[in-house]
DNA sequence: AAGTGGTCTAGACCACGAC
DNA sequence: TCGTGGTCTAGACCACTTA
Protein backbone atom coordinates (compact mmCIF):
# COMPACT_ATOMS: atom_id res chain seq x y z
CA UNK A 1 0.00 0.00 0.00
CA UNK A 2 0.99 2.98 -1.31
CA UNK A 3 0.53 6.32 1.21
CA UNK A 4 1.41 9.67 -0.43
CA UNK A 5 2.91 12.00 2.11
CA UNK A 6 2.26 15.53 3.34
CA UNK A 7 -0.98 14.68 5.53
CA UNK A 8 0.31 12.68 8.91
CA UNK A 9 -0.12 8.57 8.35
CA UNK A 10 -2.72 8.48 11.17
CA UNK A 11 -5.09 11.18 9.18
CA UNK A 12 -4.18 9.00 5.59
CA UNK A 13 -5.26 5.88 7.09
CA UNK A 14 -8.21 7.39 8.37
CA UNK A 15 -9.46 8.77 5.36
CA UNK A 16 -8.93 5.66 3.76
CA UNK A 17 -10.72 3.15 6.50
CA UNK A 18 -13.71 5.64 6.28
CA UNK A 19 -13.57 5.35 2.91
CA UNK A 20 -13.85 1.65 3.15
CA UNK A 21 -16.85 1.70 5.50
CA UNK A 22 -18.23 4.12 3.36
CA UNK A 23 -18.34 2.01 0.33
CA UNK A 24 -19.13 -1.06 2.09
CA UNK A 25 -15.74 -2.82 1.22
CA UNK A 26 -16.21 -3.39 5.22
CA UNK A 27 -20.10 -4.20 5.24
CA UNK A 28 -22.14 -3.53 8.08
CA UNK A 29 -21.47 -6.04 10.77
CA UNK A 30 -18.42 -7.47 9.36
CA UNK A 31 -15.48 -8.02 11.38
CA UNK A 32 -12.21 -5.84 10.11
CA UNK A 33 -8.80 -7.86 9.61
CA UNK A 34 -6.97 -7.42 12.83
CA UNK A 35 -5.02 -4.78 13.65
CA UNK A 36 -1.77 -6.49 13.19
CA UNK A 37 -2.98 -7.21 9.64
CA UNK A 38 -3.86 -3.60 9.10
CA UNK A 39 -0.63 -2.21 10.39
CA UNK A 40 1.22 -4.80 7.65
CA UNK A 41 -1.21 -3.38 4.96
CA UNK A 42 -0.80 0.06 5.82
CA UNK A 43 3.25 -0.41 6.21
CA UNK A 44 2.73 1.49 9.92
CA UNK A 45 2.85 0.20 13.25
CA UNK A 46 0.48 -1.42 15.31
CA UNK A 47 0.02 1.64 17.30
CA UNK A 48 -0.70 4.10 14.71
CA UNK A 49 -3.74 1.66 13.43
CA UNK A 50 -4.69 1.46 16.98
CA UNK A 51 -5.35 5.42 17.35
CA UNK A 52 -6.85 5.30 13.82
CA UNK A 53 -9.44 2.70 15.19
CA UNK A 54 -9.84 4.46 18.88
CA UNK A 55 -11.09 7.50 16.85
CA UNK A 56 -13.10 5.56 14.82
CA UNK A 57 -14.21 4.05 18.07
CA UNK A 58 -15.32 7.20 19.78
CA UNK A 59 -17.73 8.14 17.04
CA UNK A 60 -19.03 4.77 17.34
CA UNK A 61 -18.39 3.53 13.68
CA UNK A 62 -17.07 0.10 14.77
CA UNK A 63 -17.48 -1.80 17.78
CA UNK A 64 -13.85 -3.62 19.65
CA UNK A 65 -14.17 -6.82 21.41
CA UNK A 66 -11.36 -8.40 23.12
CA UNK A 67 -10.32 -11.53 22.25
CA UNK A 68 -12.63 -11.53 19.08
CA UNK A 69 -11.86 -9.15 16.66
CA UNK A 70 -13.18 -5.46 15.28
CA UNK A 71 -16.85 -4.99 13.88
CA UNK A 72 -18.39 -2.55 11.79
CA UNK A 73 -21.42 -1.24 13.19
CA UNK A 74 -24.62 -1.77 11.41
CA UNK A 75 -26.91 0.71 13.02
CA UNK A 76 -25.04 3.65 12.20
CA UNK A 77 -27.29 4.16 9.20
CA UNK A 78 -29.50 5.31 11.21
CA UNK A 79 -27.35 7.75 12.84
CA UNK A 80 -26.90 11.02 11.25
CA UNK A 81 -24.77 13.43 13.99
CA UNK A 82 -21.79 12.70 15.72
CA UNK A 83 -21.12 14.05 18.75
CA UNK A 84 -18.03 16.35 17.80
CA UNK A 85 -20.07 18.38 15.04
CA UNK A 86 -23.23 19.93 16.81
CA UNK A 87 -22.73 22.89 15.15
CA UNK A 88 -22.22 21.80 11.52
CA UNK A 89 -25.32 22.50 10.46
CA UNK A 90 -25.02 21.69 6.29
CA UNK A 91 -23.77 18.11 7.97
CA UNK A 92 -27.10 18.06 10.09
CA UNK A 93 -29.38 18.55 7.03
CA UNK A 94 -27.67 16.80 4.71
CA UNK A 95 -27.72 13.19 7.28
CA UNK A 96 -31.22 14.27 6.77
CA UNK A 97 -31.25 13.20 3.71
CA UNK A 98 -31.55 16.77 2.35
CA UNK A 99 -29.61 18.93 0.05
CA UNK A 100 -28.23 22.00 2.15
CA UNK A 101 -27.67 25.83 1.43
CA UNK A 102 -26.81 28.68 3.69
CA UNK A 103 -28.16 32.36 2.96
CA UNK A 104 -26.98 35.07 4.54
CA UNK A 105 -29.88 37.23 5.70
CA UNK A 106 -28.05 40.29 7.63
CA UNK A 107 -24.70 41.06 8.59
CA UNK A 108 -24.05 44.27 10.52
CA UNK A 109 -21.95 46.14 13.38
CA UNK A 110 -23.73 47.92 16.41
CA UNK A 111 -22.77 48.23 20.09
CA UNK A 112 -22.95 45.12 21.98
CA UNK A 113 -25.09 44.26 24.91
CA UNK A 114 -24.20 44.01 28.79
CA UNK A 115 -25.15 40.28 28.01
CA UNK A 116 -22.68 40.50 25.17
CA UNK A 117 -19.92 42.41 26.45
CA UNK A 118 -19.93 39.69 29.58
CA UNK A 119 -19.39 37.06 27.47
CA UNK A 120 -16.77 38.27 25.26
CA UNK A 121 -14.88 39.77 28.12
CA UNK A 122 -15.19 43.16 26.31
CA UNK A 123 -16.60 46.46 27.59
CA UNK A 124 -20.66 47.25 27.21
CA UNK A 125 -20.82 49.37 23.56
CA UNK A 126 -17.70 48.08 21.99
CA UNK A 127 -18.78 47.00 18.54
CA UNK A 128 -19.93 43.93 17.38
CA UNK A 129 -20.45 42.16 13.67
CA UNK A 130 -24.02 40.36 14.26
CA UNK A 131 -24.53 38.17 11.29
CA UNK A 132 -28.14 36.10 10.53
CA UNK A 133 -28.55 33.11 8.39
CA UNK A 134 -30.97 30.71 7.73
CA UNK A 135 -29.59 27.36 6.51
CA UNK A 136 -32.22 25.50 3.56
CA UNK A 137 -33.08 22.01 3.47
CA UNK A 138 -33.76 21.78 -0.65
CA UNK A 139 -34.32 25.37 -0.43
CA UNK A 140 -36.90 25.72 2.30
CA UNK A 141 -35.87 27.64 5.37
CA UNK A 142 -34.86 24.51 8.08
CA UNK A 143 -32.76 26.57 10.60
CA UNK A 144 -32.02 30.42 11.75
CA UNK A 145 -28.90 31.50 13.51
CA UNK A 146 -27.80 34.57 14.55
CA UNK A 147 -23.76 34.88 15.23
CA UNK A 148 -22.39 37.52 17.15
CA UNK A 149 -18.63 38.44 17.49
CA UNK A 150 -16.51 41.95 19.05
CA UNK A 151 -15.51 44.00 15.67
CA UNK A 152 -12.10 44.28 17.26
CA UNK A 153 -11.49 40.21 16.43
CA UNK A 154 -11.80 40.42 12.50
CA UNK A 155 -8.49 40.78 11.17
CA UNK A 156 -9.44 40.51 7.12
CA UNK A 157 -11.05 42.91 4.97
CA UNK A 158 -14.90 43.38 6.51
CA UNK A 159 -16.65 44.82 4.02
CA UNK A 160 -18.19 42.00 2.23
CA UNK A 161 -18.89 39.07 4.53
CA UNK A 162 -19.06 35.73 2.79
CA UNK A 163 -22.13 34.03 4.39
CA UNK A 164 -22.19 30.94 3.07
CA UNK A 165 -18.97 29.78 5.22
CA UNK A 166 -19.24 27.15 8.01
CA UNK A 167 -18.59 28.64 11.62
CA UNK A 168 -14.83 26.96 11.71
CA UNK A 169 -13.78 28.32 8.14
CA UNK A 170 -15.31 31.63 9.30
CA UNK A 171 -13.49 32.22 12.31
CA UNK A 172 -10.43 30.70 10.46
CA UNK A 173 -10.47 33.32 7.71
CA UNK A 174 -11.99 36.49 9.11
CA UNK A 175 -10.53 36.02 12.76
CA UNK A 176 -7.64 34.19 11.76
CA UNK A 177 -7.95 31.89 14.67
CA UNK A 178 -8.93 28.20 15.36
CA UNK A 179 -11.80 26.70 17.32
CA UNK A 180 -10.55 24.84 19.97
CA UNK A 181 -13.43 23.87 21.48
CA UNK A 182 -17.16 24.68 22.32
CA UNK A 183 -19.77 25.15 25.42
CA UNK A 184 -23.54 24.27 24.26
CA UNK A 185 -26.20 25.11 25.91
CA UNK A 186 -29.57 23.11 24.62
CA UNK A 187 -33.21 24.32 25.65
CA UNK A 188 -36.37 24.28 24.34
CA UNK A 189 -38.37 27.25 23.58
CA UNK A 190 -41.37 28.73 21.57
CA UNK A 191 -40.18 30.54 18.61
CA UNK A 192 -41.00 34.53 18.52
CA UNK A 193 -42.81 35.75 15.89
CA UNK A 194 -39.28 37.17 13.61
CA UNK A 195 -37.93 33.15 14.16
CA UNK A 196 -41.61 31.51 13.05
CA UNK A 197 -41.83 33.62 10.13
CA UNK A 198 -38.43 33.01 8.92
CA UNK A 199 -38.80 29.24 9.43
CA UNK A 200 -42.25 29.16 8.44
CA UNK A 201 -43.02 27.50 11.17
CA UNK A 202 -46.31 26.67 13.03
CA UNK A 203 -46.06 28.86 16.31
CA UNK A 204 -47.04 26.38 18.84
CA UNK A 205 -44.74 23.84 18.03
CA UNK A 206 -41.59 24.07 20.12
CA UNK A 207 -38.40 24.85 18.99
CA UNK A 208 -34.72 23.50 19.48
CA UNK A 209 -32.19 26.24 20.95
CA UNK A 210 -28.75 25.90 20.40
CA UNK A 211 -26.47 28.38 22.61
CA UNK A 212 -23.19 27.91 21.64
CA UNK A 213 -19.68 29.91 22.78
CA UNK A 214 -16.75 29.02 20.48
CA UNK A 215 -13.15 29.39 22.25
CA UNK A 216 -9.93 29.20 21.15
CA UNK A 217 -6.63 27.17 22.74
CA UNK A 218 -5.84 30.21 24.69
CA UNK A 219 -9.28 30.29 26.17
CA UNK A 220 -10.18 33.40 24.31
CA UNK A 221 -14.03 33.52 23.55
CA UNK A 222 -14.05 33.72 19.40
CA UNK A 223 -17.95 33.60 18.33
CA UNK A 224 -21.47 33.24 19.99
CA UNK A 225 -23.91 31.77 18.34
CA UNK A 226 -27.74 30.99 18.94
CA UNK A 227 -29.36 28.38 16.58
CA UNK A 228 -33.37 27.59 16.40
CA UNK A 229 -34.70 24.75 14.19
CA UNK A 230 -37.64 22.33 14.46
CA UNK A 231 -36.67 18.76 15.37
CA UNK A 232 -39.71 17.25 13.48
CA UNK A 233 -37.97 18.30 9.90
CA UNK A 234 -34.52 17.94 11.24
CA UNK A 235 -33.64 14.96 13.73
CA UNK A 236 -30.86 15.51 15.97
CA UNK A 237 -29.69 12.19 16.47
CA UNK A 238 -26.30 11.93 19.07
CA UNK A 239 -23.76 8.74 19.11
CA UNK A 240 -22.49 8.41 22.29
CA UNK A 241 -19.93 5.93 22.68
CA UNK A 242 -18.99 3.96 26.28
CA UNK A 243 -16.13 6.69 27.89
CA UNK B 1 5.40 8.42 42.93
CA UNK B 2 4.03 4.96 44.36
CA UNK B 3 0.99 3.53 42.19
CA UNK B 4 -1.21 0.18 43.66
CA UNK B 5 -1.66 -2.20 41.10
CA UNK B 6 -4.98 -4.08 40.21
CA UNK B 7 -5.90 -0.42 37.85
CA UNK B 8 -4.35 0.05 34.80
CA UNK B 9 -1.68 2.28 35.01
CA UNK B 10 -3.45 4.90 32.74
CA UNK B 11 -6.62 4.92 34.96
CA UNK B 12 -4.79 5.74 37.55
CA UNK B 13 -2.57 8.28 36.48
CA UNK B 14 -6.14 9.65 34.80
CA UNK B 15 -7.73 9.91 38.49
CA UNK B 16 -4.71 11.61 40.35
CA UNK B 17 -4.73 14.25 37.51
CA UNK B 18 -8.47 14.72 37.76
CA UNK B 19 -7.88 15.21 41.76
CA UNK B 20 -5.32 17.35 41.00
CA UNK B 21 -7.77 19.47 38.85
CA UNK B 22 -10.28 18.84 40.96
CA UNK B 23 -8.56 20.52 44.36
CA UNK B 24 -6.38 23.14 42.47
CA UNK B 25 -3.33 21.72 43.01
CA UNK B 26 -3.48 22.45 39.40
CA UNK B 27 -5.46 25.76 39.67
CA UNK B 28 -7.37 26.75 36.61
CA UNK B 29 -5.41 28.69 34.25
CA UNK B 30 -1.98 27.14 35.13
CA UNK B 31 0.12 25.03 33.01
CA UNK B 32 0.94 21.67 33.62
CA UNK B 33 4.56 19.93 34.15
CA UNK B 34 5.47 18.75 30.19
CA UNK B 35 4.27 15.26 29.29
CA UNK B 36 8.21 13.94 30.21
CA UNK B 37 7.97 15.86 33.55
CA UNK B 38 4.73 13.90 34.35
CA UNK B 39 6.12 10.80 32.93
CA UNK B 40 9.39 10.89 35.16
CA UNK B 41 6.89 11.83 37.93
CA UNK B 42 5.07 8.70 37.59
CA UNK B 43 7.58 6.55 36.36
CA UNK B 44 5.76 5.26 33.26
CA UNK B 45 6.30 6.43 29.51
CA UNK B 46 5.31 9.37 27.87
CA UNK B 47 3.00 7.27 25.48
CA UNK B 48 1.04 6.08 28.74
CA UNK B 49 0.64 9.89 29.65
CA UNK B 50 -0.26 11.17 26.61
CA UNK B 51 -3.16 8.66 26.60
CA UNK B 52 -4.22 10.04 29.69
CA UNK B 53 -3.75 13.86 28.99
CA UNK B 54 -5.65 12.76 24.94
CA UNK B 55 -8.96 11.92 27.25
CA UNK B 56 -8.77 15.11 29.23
CA UNK B 57 -8.26 17.29 26.14
CA UNK B 58 -11.32 15.72 24.82
CA UNK B 59 -13.62 16.42 27.38
CA UNK B 60 -12.23 19.85 27.85
CA UNK B 61 -10.65 19.48 30.81
CA UNK B 62 -7.09 20.64 29.21
CA UNK B 63 -5.69 22.85 26.37
CA UNK B 64 -2.68 21.61 24.47
CA UNK B 65 -0.67 24.19 22.62
CA UNK B 66 2.44 22.87 20.78
CA UNK B 67 5.25 24.47 21.83
CA UNK B 68 4.19 25.75 24.61
CA UNK B 69 2.26 23.73 26.84
CA UNK B 70 -0.54 22.40 28.48
CA UNK B 71 -2.81 23.76 30.08
CA UNK B 72 -5.73 23.76 33.38
CA UNK B 73 -9.16 25.30 30.78
CA UNK B 74 -10.20 27.52 33.44
CA UNK B 75 -14.05 27.92 31.85
CA UNK B 76 -14.84 24.52 33.00
CA UNK B 77 -16.25 25.90 36.19
CA UNK B 78 -18.88 26.93 34.10
CA UNK B 79 -19.85 23.70 32.41
CA UNK B 80 -21.92 20.56 33.57
CA UNK B 81 -22.24 18.47 31.28
CA UNK B 82 -19.59 15.92 29.60
CA UNK B 83 -20.99 14.52 26.37
CA UNK B 84 -20.36 11.24 27.31
CA UNK B 85 -22.63 11.13 29.96
CA UNK B 86 -25.97 12.55 28.69
CA UNK B 87 -28.27 10.06 30.15
CA UNK B 88 -26.30 10.58 33.73
CA UNK B 89 -29.22 12.38 35.22
CA UNK B 90 -27.85 12.35 38.91
CA UNK B 91 -24.91 13.98 37.43
CA UNK B 92 -27.04 16.56 35.84
CA UNK B 93 -28.65 17.60 38.98
CA UNK B 94 -25.70 18.03 41.11
CA UNK B 95 -23.80 19.81 38.47
CA UNK B 96 -26.47 22.49 38.55
CA UNK B 97 -26.33 22.77 41.93
CA UNK B 98 -28.91 20.58 43.71
CA UNK B 99 -28.92 17.00 45.32
CA UNK B 100 -30.01 14.40 43.78
CA UNK B 101 -32.40 11.22 44.58
CA UNK B 102 -34.33 8.68 42.67
CA UNK B 103 -38.18 7.66 42.93
CA UNK B 104 -39.49 4.61 41.46
CA UNK B 105 -43.29 5.54 40.32
CA UNK B 106 -43.72 2.11 38.61
CA UNK B 107 -42.68 -0.87 37.24
CA UNK B 108 -44.82 -3.53 35.32
CA UNK B 109 -44.74 -5.76 32.88
CA UNK B 110 -46.97 -6.46 29.59
CA UNK B 111 -46.86 -6.94 25.89
CA UNK B 112 -44.39 -4.77 23.85
CA UNK B 113 -46.33 -2.37 21.13
CA UNK B 114 -45.09 -2.46 17.54
CA UNK B 115 -43.16 0.45 18.14
CA UNK B 116 -41.24 -1.29 20.84
CA UNK B 117 -40.94 -4.35 19.19
CA UNK B 118 -39.52 -2.94 16.16
CA UNK B 119 -36.76 -1.06 18.26
CA UNK B 120 -35.66 -4.04 20.01
CA UNK B 121 -36.01 -6.47 17.33
CA UNK B 122 -38.46 -8.63 19.20
CA UNK B 123 -42.43 -10.43 18.53
CA UNK B 124 -45.24 -7.84 18.88
CA UNK B 125 -46.95 -9.16 22.09
CA UNK B 126 -43.19 -9.97 23.73
CA UNK B 127 -43.45 -9.03 27.18
CA UNK B 128 -41.55 -6.13 28.32
CA UNK B 129 -41.05 -4.08 31.35
CA UNK B 130 -41.79 -1.03 32.26
CA UNK B 131 -40.19 1.24 34.68
CA UNK B 132 -41.46 4.52 35.33
CA UNK B 133 -38.84 7.64 37.84
CA UNK B 134 -38.27 10.58 39.07
CA UNK B 135 -35.12 12.48 39.35
CA UNK B 136 -35.36 14.54 42.30
CA UNK B 137 -33.10 17.64 42.71
CA UNK B 138 -33.57 18.71 46.48
CA UNK B 139 -37.07 16.51 46.86
CA UNK B 140 -38.13 18.66 43.80
CA UNK B 141 -39.04 16.06 40.99
CA UNK B 142 -37.74 17.15 37.64
CA UNK B 143 -36.83 14.84 35.63
CA UNK B 144 -39.64 11.90 34.21
CA UNK B 145 -38.07 9.23 32.84
CA UNK B 146 -39.76 5.90 31.10
CA UNK B 147 -37.63 2.96 30.54
CA UNK B 148 -39.13 -0.53 28.71
CA UNK B 149 -36.20 -3.44 27.94
CA UNK B 150 -37.79 -7.50 27.11
CA UNK B 151 -38.57 -8.92 30.05
CA UNK B 152 -36.19 -12.02 28.31
CA UNK B 153 -33.49 -9.57 28.83
CA UNK B 154 -33.34 -10.16 32.30
CA UNK B 155 -31.55 -12.21 33.91
CA UNK B 156 -31.36 -11.34 37.57
CA UNK B 157 -34.20 -11.76 40.01
CA UNK B 158 -37.08 -9.99 38.80
CA UNK B 159 -39.43 -9.74 41.75
CA UNK B 160 -37.82 -6.78 42.97
CA UNK B 161 -36.70 -4.33 41.48
CA UNK B 162 -34.37 -1.44 42.25
CA UNK B 163 -35.21 1.75 41.18
CA UNK B 164 -32.69 3.93 42.37
CA UNK B 165 -29.98 2.26 39.90
CA UNK B 166 -28.06 4.16 37.43
CA UNK B 167 -29.18 2.75 33.89
CA UNK B 168 -25.87 1.42 33.53
CA UNK B 169 -26.08 -0.06 36.90
CA UNK B 170 -29.05 -1.39 36.39
CA UNK B 171 -28.33 -3.77 33.21
CA UNK B 172 -25.34 -4.61 34.51
CA UNK B 173 -26.86 -5.79 37.81
CA UNK B 174 -30.47 -7.24 35.93
CA UNK B 175 -29.15 -7.92 32.30
CA UNK B 176 -25.33 -8.69 33.30
CA UNK B 177 -24.80 -6.86 30.04
CA UNK B 178 -22.37 -3.69 29.40
CA UNK B 179 -23.67 -1.13 27.43
CA UNK B 180 -21.06 0.19 24.77
CA UNK B 181 -23.02 2.80 23.14
CA UNK B 182 -26.27 4.16 22.89
CA UNK B 183 -27.77 6.58 20.30
CA UNK B 184 -30.13 9.46 21.63
CA UNK B 185 -32.76 11.61 20.09
CA UNK B 186 -33.15 15.12 21.50
CA UNK B 187 -36.38 17.53 20.68
CA UNK B 188 -38.27 19.69 21.93
CA UNK B 189 -41.95 18.55 23.49
CA UNK B 190 -45.37 20.23 24.95
CA UNK B 191 -45.89 17.84 28.25
CA UNK B 192 -48.75 15.91 28.07
CA UNK B 193 -51.20 16.01 31.10
CA UNK B 194 -49.52 13.15 32.80
CA UNK B 195 -45.74 14.37 32.76
CA UNK B 196 -46.68 17.67 33.71
CA UNK B 197 -48.65 16.79 36.43
CA UNK B 198 -45.84 15.12 37.92
CA UNK B 199 -43.28 17.52 37.15
CA UNK B 200 -45.76 20.11 38.78
CA UNK B 201 -44.65 21.70 35.86
CA UNK B 202 -46.32 25.34 33.82
CA UNK B 203 -47.88 23.15 31.05
CA UNK B 204 -46.87 25.92 28.34
CA UNK B 205 -43.50 25.89 28.84
CA UNK B 206 -41.83 23.10 26.29
CA UNK B 207 -40.11 20.33 27.84
CA UNK B 208 -36.91 18.97 26.36
CA UNK B 209 -37.42 15.10 25.47
CA UNK B 210 -34.76 12.66 25.55
CA UNK B 211 -35.39 9.66 23.20
CA UNK B 212 -32.14 7.09 24.52
CA UNK B 213 -31.28 3.76 22.98
CA UNK B 214 -28.35 1.22 24.55
CA UNK B 215 -26.77 -0.70 22.72
CA UNK B 216 -24.13 -3.62 23.50
CA UNK B 217 -20.75 -4.64 21.68
CA UNK B 218 -22.55 -7.26 19.58
CA UNK B 219 -25.08 -4.00 18.72
CA UNK B 220 -28.06 -6.18 20.84
CA UNK B 221 -30.55 -3.76 21.84
CA UNK B 222 -30.54 -3.25 26.14
CA UNK B 223 -32.85 -0.80 26.75
CA UNK B 224 -34.87 1.76 25.49
CA UNK B 225 -35.39 5.45 27.62
CA UNK B 226 -37.57 8.28 26.90
CA UNK B 227 -37.22 11.16 29.18
CA UNK B 228 -38.41 14.80 29.85
CA UNK B 229 -37.10 18.00 32.12
CA UNK B 230 -37.18 21.34 31.74
CA UNK B 231 -34.15 22.91 30.72
CA UNK B 232 -35.27 26.30 33.00
CA UNK B 233 -34.75 24.27 36.20
CA UNK B 234 -31.78 21.89 34.96
CA UNK B 235 -29.41 23.99 32.38
CA UNK B 236 -28.29 21.06 29.57
CA UNK B 237 -24.60 22.27 28.95
CA UNK B 238 -22.13 20.56 27.24
CA UNK B 239 -18.36 20.96 26.01
CA UNK B 240 -17.27 19.64 22.88
CA UNK B 241 -13.81 19.76 21.58
CA UNK B 242 -12.72 19.50 18.48
CA UNK B 243 -11.96 16.40 17.05
C1' DA C 1 -3.92 -23.44 21.96
C1' DA C 2 -4.23 -19.77 18.92
C1' DG C 3 -5.52 -15.35 17.80
C1' DT C 4 -7.59 -11.13 19.07
C1' DG C 5 -7.62 -6.59 21.15
C1' DG C 6 -5.67 -3.96 25.64
C1' DT C 7 -1.73 -2.01 27.87
C1' DC C 8 2.83 -0.24 28.10
C1' DT C 9 7.65 0.81 27.07
C1' DA C 10 11.77 3.46 25.41
C1' DG C 11 13.19 5.32 22.29
C1' DA C 12 13.19 8.61 17.61
C1' DC C 13 12.26 12.64 14.89
C1' DC C 14 9.28 16.62 13.66
C1' DA C 15 6.59 21.16 14.05
C1' DC C 16 5.71 24.86 16.54
C1' DG C 17 6.07 28.74 20.01
C1' DA C 18 8.52 31.52 23.28
C1' DC C 19 12.63 33.65 24.34
C1' DT D 1 17.97 28.13 20.15
C1' DC D 2 15.54 25.37 23.24
C1' DG D 3 11.68 23.23 25.22
C1' DT D 4 7.15 22.00 24.21
C1' DG D 5 3.63 18.97 22.36
C1' DG D 6 2.70 15.94 17.82
C1' DT D 7 3.77 11.80 15.38
C1' DC D 8 5.51 7.27 14.86
C1' DT D 9 8.07 2.95 15.55
C1' DA D 10 9.01 -1.92 16.99
C1' DG D 11 8.84 -4.35 20.04
C1' DA D 12 6.82 -6.74 24.81
C1' DC D 13 3.44 -8.82 27.71
C1' DC D 14 -1.40 -9.38 29.32
C1' DA D 15 -6.59 -10.47 29.12
C1' DC D 16 -9.97 -12.28 26.74
C1' DT D 17 -12.73 -15.12 23.30
C1' DT D 18 -13.18 -18.83 20.44
C1' DA D 19 -12.47 -23.28 18.86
Amino acid sequence: MNIKRSKTITEQVNEILRERIRNATYAPGDRLPAENELAQEFEVSRATIRSVLARLDMEGLILRKQGDGTYINERLLEVNTHLGGLWEFTHLIQNNGYQPSIKLLMAQYRPATAEEAEKFDIEVEDEVLVMERTFLADNRPVIFARNILPAAWIQAPQDKIDGSLHIREFVKVYCKQDIAYAISDISAVIADERVSSILKHDILTPLLKLDIRFYDKSNAPLLYGVSYFDDSILNLRLVQAWA
